[in-house]
DNA sequence: AATGAATGAGGGTTCATTCAT
DNA sequence: TATGAATGAACCCTCATTCAT
């Protein structure tokens, strides 16, 4: 088309490169630890060899940045739909968990969020402290509305969203891709059990009729 | 009293100290992960020199191991101590998940729950996991059982059992011992929760009836 | 003699090792720079391994920085010296000259003066540099105390110093304590050269009389 | 004019080029060593990437090489000049000095001297060694020549002549373009304290009568 | 004539582990 | 029973160098 577009194609590839790595990094951050990774073999799964790593990336602690980055990104992301979706604060818990959990089984995106101390210097972990603050905030505010609104039995809802947060942050620990479950499908399982677990009226069949069907046929 | 007090105490004194080791070690793997750990700060959080540590365990992994049999005996003994009450199944789960909640939060023993892959070698590994899976069929043993008795909705025990240890072993990251929550209230808490998720008829309340109270004066 | 003999004498041990290690880093840094020198080449030449260095230094860094202070040490010895000896300007800059130069081809102390640009941390560096600056000024005080005693020829004193600094920086590259010449003997000739190169009136004989006769002898 | 202009002009230029590579390179092993210089910087410095390097020398190595020639070169044309204005031997070692001081301050050229062992592999140290020793040679040759005259006072040459040139390539350790010395005026000075350093008369003064009257109203 | 991308070699540093005392 | 000292292995990171384009 035009003269610059072997420069396009360069850049993207090369930001496809990163994402890659930052993927695959992910992925052994998740399984090894941060300090159990070597970049050696993080750099052998991506078919390169490690300084090739340092072309795309300042740091080891760079690209653990990057990884929280990415699920920070996608935590907020999973929020922002809900939020477009709209409806009661138990449909928009639900729905934030069945995005969440849906991006972190589909590209594995940002399943780094076991935080090791000492992992991150200070600077970039105070920042990353803060988003996180944010976002849990955020979930404990809907929580805070469900109990408003009386769809959610009264709890400590700080002591609610760690519980969901967990039980959503292990998943990268126990899930297997090729699995027989769908992405689609263990989101609406989890979502649904996590929702339960906080509403107030009778079980949330109600809220996904349904799904209620197949996870009956399990 | 006789000449053997002196050695029985030496021998008591030995095993205090070894398990003073081994909580601490569980306290700092805890935070920044087995490989993030160095053995100088156990040490010196303990008073004493590096070297020392090994009059007392064979090595790094063994002093990890020791953390995760903590681990699964803590489980188990939960798992012992809610068969004995009896009660139905969501009763049963109930209580293995205060009695773990409770262990986990008062000795902050057995929080390390094999979160790093490559971290101990092939035969421990294989151990554990013999162990590991045991206690998770018993728990999905129990998920089956309140299925059957209609107290719990139909659900793929499996993932509902993982979507409970998560909760469960995501404690250790955000549970701080001078928070405003005793471990009573706590395990009370995460507990109904968890089960909540699972029941069937109206929620949870009907169980704790006098642990409502104080859940909605929080 | 008493229970802290042994205690004392280990500590006196690490020091002097400690010593040992600084005198064959700054031989190195020398040589080839400090960039150019690798720690193992210096732990090797101490027949011992790499890391047993990190057990008397924390950086090479530090290494380097401690090779400076001892070589600022020296020039500051040798002024104190001086200055205790007394006598006229051009007595007291060849007493400083000599002292050092003798110190210098002695013990080899304190030879890196050589400073690379980027090797030394900000903080360091201008630590070092204030001790420099100080240590030049002195000497510069001194050519001007010589110019207005009239036995130091008019010059800028500044690059008077430079000059004399120079020449004695400069031993380090080719001073071999196997040659001919002994530390004593170099210390004379040198100083007796770099003042003469000051000097107002007839030429330094007069200033060293005895000294005049083993340099004509040589 | 003709076909082969351009191709001379490409010619000049790529000349051009290789000279600008060399002086920034001088620059860069001067203030930070040769080990401590990354040809990078030197890339970025001259506004090129570091592949462009290679196109215009063979190696780092080559590069030093290089600079130490230049050096070489300017010493040697030192002496030629200085042979070829006459005089006695203190006036033709002046002469040497202020014809290299100018060279050195002028064009920064030939500033690295030899600092780092082990920078030049075997047969390029060799040979430099070689030039290198032809002109210290030179130099104590004049020195002798001197102290054959008279002019110069007896001493050791050798010695003599590593003084004067320590404080000579110790030049680019202070000087700076912008400072308030002329590189003429340096030279004057820096020649006439060294020659001093050697004369067996009355100081240098009568030797550089017009220079001295500046020196005194410096 | 020049660059983006990649690599191999090498060096600094840490750390679990051992051993003489 | 405990420590000072030392080591070997491993890992992060840099950099000179190359090559396809």
């Amino acid at each position: 088309m035009s003269w610059k577009e072997p420069l396009k194609a360069r850049q993207q590839i090369a930001a496809e490169k990163r994402g890659a790595i930052i993927r695959e990094a992910a992925r052994a951050f998740n399984r090894r630890g941060y300090h159990g990774t070597n970049l050696d073999e993080v750099a052998e799964r991506l078919g390169i060899t490690k300084p090739a790593l340092y072309y795309y990336i300042k740091d080891k602690e760079a690209l653990l940045l990057a990884c929280h980055e990415a699920a920070i990104e996608l935590a907020m992301d999973a929020v922002a739909r809900a939020d477009h979706q709209g409806g009661g604060a138990d449909e928009r818990l639900g729905n934030v968990l069945r995005h969440y959990v849906r991006g972190l089984t589909d590209d594995l995106r940002g399943s780094v969020v076991l935080m090791e101390e000492g992992a991150l210097g200070p600077a970039n972990l105070r920042r990353l402290k803060r988003q996180r603050d944010t976002y849990e905030s955020t979930l404990r505010g809907i929580v805070r509305d469900g109990m408003a609104e009386g769809v959610f039995v009264p709890c400590d809802e700080k002591i609610a969203v760690f519980v969901i947060l967990g039980a959503v942050n292990w998943i990268s620990k126990w899930y297997a891709a090729e699995g027989p479950r769908g992405s689609e499908e263990l989101a609406e399982m989890i979502s649904a059990q996590l929702i339960r677990g906080l509403s107030a009226g009778p079980t949330g069949r109600a809220l996904l009729p349904e799904f209620a069907l197949t996870s009956e046929a399990v």
